[in-house]
DNA sequence: CTGTTAGCGCTTTCAG
DNA sequence: CTGAAAGCGCTAACAG
């Protein structure tokens, strides 16, 4: 047992601010914690003995007797992330409005990581869960129906998994991407880069084996791969497995890539980009071989930010509903804590494309 | 009581555990709580047991008995802002390898909430705060104080607070500040803007006036500010308090006031900027007035990201060790709390001044 | 309306 | 090395 607990040690404790103002500690109890009913006269007295000493609710004490937490367990690739941190912050937002706190962390894509994280929030009892899991195949999701089969409501957020029969809150990825390309096509691009797919170790051959890689990576890289094929389809442009970026995730990668997509002889004219160290990658390229966008090189990315608007030339880009998409996990969740029970359901936020001057028809007789 | 607490609805105790494997309680825990000495028979039976039930610690339990939740409690501005999230990240990756989780909150720079958000943590007994706090003040800091006299150990990071004797982890403000105006008056500039100093409400007139407003904001922008103005006087350059913006700090408001200092009669040759919306802000600005950078206006900014590096042209700017900030603040916390005590110290990280290329001789003639 | 009495699930003496 | 028993601080019946 630690040296000091409880006494006075500075952290007071309900009997002993019972015994200060003289009443049993049940009644302490009940005015303090605010349920059942008390005389005006004993609460005044239990108030002032808990101002004078100084008194704070043991919230661990309250959740062991109650079993509810009022925390919120928060799962994502990493807090770092803007992407993430501004999840984070509709999440926290709305929770901390409807009295819950939140526990973060950060798996990094890496499953393992995942269910070691699920496991803490287990084990530290929060109420609920909110996660944008890595998972995909149905062999990969255990540590969530272990949540669940615990009692513990889980949200997916960002990331449907198509195994899970939960609610979902996500964006539009597959629309969004499509609206995107179709722009570039609209304006006259044949030959579009996409920047990055899924991060497969093989290089895809086929739009088959493409599709087949992407279904098990992550969602959204899906998704918005499945929006640009749409586009592709639609136009009637044929698929060439060239010009698709595959593979690990870096900027410096997306960088190599589409040096290589516009050093080919039948060159790209657009790139776009699902992410925004993608977009800076791209970026990079497109400066290192002296091509100038939008006229050598057209482009629309992922994740719009204030830096976009001040580009030269100012970016196209997509703009998710970041701060909505935590604020609804959240309320969902929220609900679901508070009785609610409504059918399972995927929400689809809109995501929107700011049209600025990243995107020009390609060069005449450029290809 | 809540409906279905404990028995078969999938959360086994120890109690149960302990009954499937035949043994006493106390060996059950001792083994799956991995304290005291079990033979490996009895270890055996009891780990088979937690495994056929599905035995996962309540840690809540736990908690309640060792008077350690093994959770830290964070508070910041904002978890949305990249700066704020590029902390957490340096914070959770230290504080997770050493066993502790992290439960955040923001206050959006307002006090009442940061109260609010320090009660919170209390009440919820984490073992120590990391606090980027806004209190200036010794009036303020009484929240801090509670903290610390409840036992819970606090560590600054961000920004210091000089009523308070306690560690803290900054980077270097000041040195980066005056560097990056130096680097300034060193390319030929001598009117350079100062966005964004203070948010006072009043117009400061004098130096003196700057200085003590500076001393009820942010500690981060005092100490930018004096970087500033160390620069200054080392350059025999007269300070004018037309350069600097006060009030408010949004983008939009920045942009307004580099309109308003581009185009005063002495107008500015070069802005020296805190943050990154003041440079976002910046660029608007000089973008709408038609002035090229650097060749207009030389341009130095707090913050770098991989934006800043794909930028026309690419902006000089200053990187803040984000991560090592956190994990640093993270590591003297995980280190208090492991019994170490050495004396309270503050503990400066070194930034660096990224050159690329927003810096240029102010035009010839232009004043 | 108030006080007494059990727990919540775990750790921790303290005997055996 | 093992088990019984007490206690962490609070909530929740249950009598008065």
């Amino acid at each position: 047992m630690p040296a000091d607990r409880g006494q006075a040690s500075g952290r007071p404790t309900i009997s002993e601010v019972a015994a200060e103002a003289g009443v049993g500690r049940a009644t302490a109890a009940r005015t303090l914690g605010g349920y059942g009913y008390v005389s005006p006269e004993l609460r005044e007295r239990v108030l002032a003995a808990a101002e004078k000493l100084g008194y704070r609710t043991n919230a661990l004490a309250r959740s062991m007797s109650t079993g509810v937490s009022h925390t919120l367990g928060v799962i994502v690739a990493d807090i770092g992330n803007p992407f993430f941190a501004g999840l984070m912050r509709g999440i926290s937002d709305t929770s901390r409005a409807r009295g819950f706190d939140t526990l973060v962390l950060s798996t990094y894509e890496d499953l393992d990581q995942e269910v070691a994280a699920t496991n803490v929030l287990i084990d530290k009892r929060v109420d609920g869960v909110i996660i944008a899991s890595a998972a995909t195949t149905g062999k990969h999701v255990a540590h969530i129906r272990a949540a669940m089969d615990r009692g513990i409501p889980v949200v997916l957020v960002d990331r449907a998994v198509a195994a899970l029969d939960l609610d979902a809150v996500v964006t539009d990825n597959r629309d969004a991407a499509r609206e995107a390309v179709e722009t570039l096509i609209a304006a006259g691009h044949r030959r579009i880069g996409f920047v990055w797919g899924p991060s497969t170790s093989r290089t895809p051959a086929t739009r088959r084996e493409l599709l087949a890689d992407a279904a098990r990576g992550l969602w959204t890289d899906g998704e918005r791969l499945r929006g640009y094929l749409d586009a592709l389809d639609d136009a009637h442009i044929p698929f060439d497995p060239e010009l698709v970026m595959v593979g690990p995730k870096t900027e410096a990668r997306a960088t190599a890539e589409v040096a290589r997509m516009t050093s080919m002889s039948d060159r790209i004219t657009a790139v776009f980009c699902t992410e925004t160290d993608a977009v800076t990658g791209a970026l990079r390229a497109l400066r290192a071989a002296g091509l100038s966008c939008p006229r050598d090189v057209a482009l629309i990315g992922f994740d719009d930010s204030a830096w976009a608007a001040v580009m030269e030339p100012p970016l196209t880009m997509i703009e998710q509903p970041v701060h909505q998409l935590g604020a609804k996990a959240a309320q969902v969740l929220l609900d679901t804590l508070e009785g609610a029970d409504p059918p399972r359901e995927m929400h689809i936020l809109r995501s929107r494309l700011i049209v600025r001057s990243s995107v020009a028809p390609p060069v005449l007789g450029d290809s």
